[in-house]
DNA sequence: ATTTGACTTAGAATAATTCTAAACAATACT
DNA sequence: AGTATTGTTTAGAATTATTCTAAGTCAAAT
């Protein structure tokens, strides 16, 4: 797929706009990506799969534009022990597993509120504005994805 | 404190030989300043430490001694958002707590079981043999530490 | 039409970490 | 004890993800 849903689309043009952003084909085209394929691509993989879609496209604008659409707010950051940085469209809380054996990392939805629940914990000398929860370990047999 | 406590020394060279590793005067080194001092320093923190202590030390063996160190368990790496990893020689479960102004990571004690508790949370497609909790945020005024 | 400012591009620069190869030290083997 | 083996340390080179730079492009605003 090579086009952005009206809605996505929506959405985009939305953010970027808000955060003082212009869209553009190159965003427009990296958050396709992004939405198409939700197995949290690292920057190389996303450059990859953009430049199959705008062979034009150079690896520093797929940072900028990476860095555009975390900044205002679309996409996160998914950082696992000094691996290269991966990037997620899942801007529902939750919790990332990391398998040791593939490398892959895999979206583990949480109950409803939890993440804020863990910031409670906090003692009052803290003020968390963000939770970040990862599991490391290996998928059960049969579950390899 | 140049020396290692006679407790800590034991440890050391008890995990160190457990897992087919010498006890060296440089992998000691390292650990003190990493016991002396519990504020999560990065590699190279820990090579200007260790130098002065042992001048004669190199960044590659500090590199080498702390991997030794987190390979036999007595130490822990602590990663955040690509910055360079920190290491941590607190080996209690706690989470970590990320200081966006300072940079700073603070070590959160956290209730008994807690950690056990969030991986027992995970479907059964998934096996975690390590949770890793990070807060991002900020002290609360007249915190700073 | 021109200016302004944001965006894109290729390639250079940076920085944390790992690798390499040589010297060194400690243990194991006869 | 003397030698072989294996693990460790060292300096410096290599690697690699990411950021920076400077020039070129484009669209909106004056």
């Amino acid at each position: 797929m090579n086009q952005l849903k009206q809605m996505d689309r929506g959405a985009l043009s939305d953010a970027l706009g808000h955060s003082g952003h212009r869209t553009t084909p190159q965003r427009e085209t990296v958050f396709g990506v992004l939405l198409d394929d939700r197995d949290h691509p690292t920057a190389d993989e996303v450059y990859t799969r953009t430049k199959s879609r705008m062979p034009s496209i150079s690896m520093a604008t797929v940072y900028n534009c990476l860095e555009a659409l975390v900044s205002c707010g679309l996409v996160k950051q998914v950082n696992i022990e000094r691996e290269p940085t991966r990037y997620c469209p899942n801007l529902s809380p939750h919790a990332h597993f990391h398998c040791r054996e593939t490398g892959r990392v895999y979206d583990v939805p949480v109950p409803d509120g939890m993440m804020q629940n863990l910031a409670k914990m906090l003692s009052g000398e803290y003020s968390a504005d963000s939770v970040e929860l990862v599991f490391r370990g290996h998928l059960a047999k049969g579950q390899e994805k």
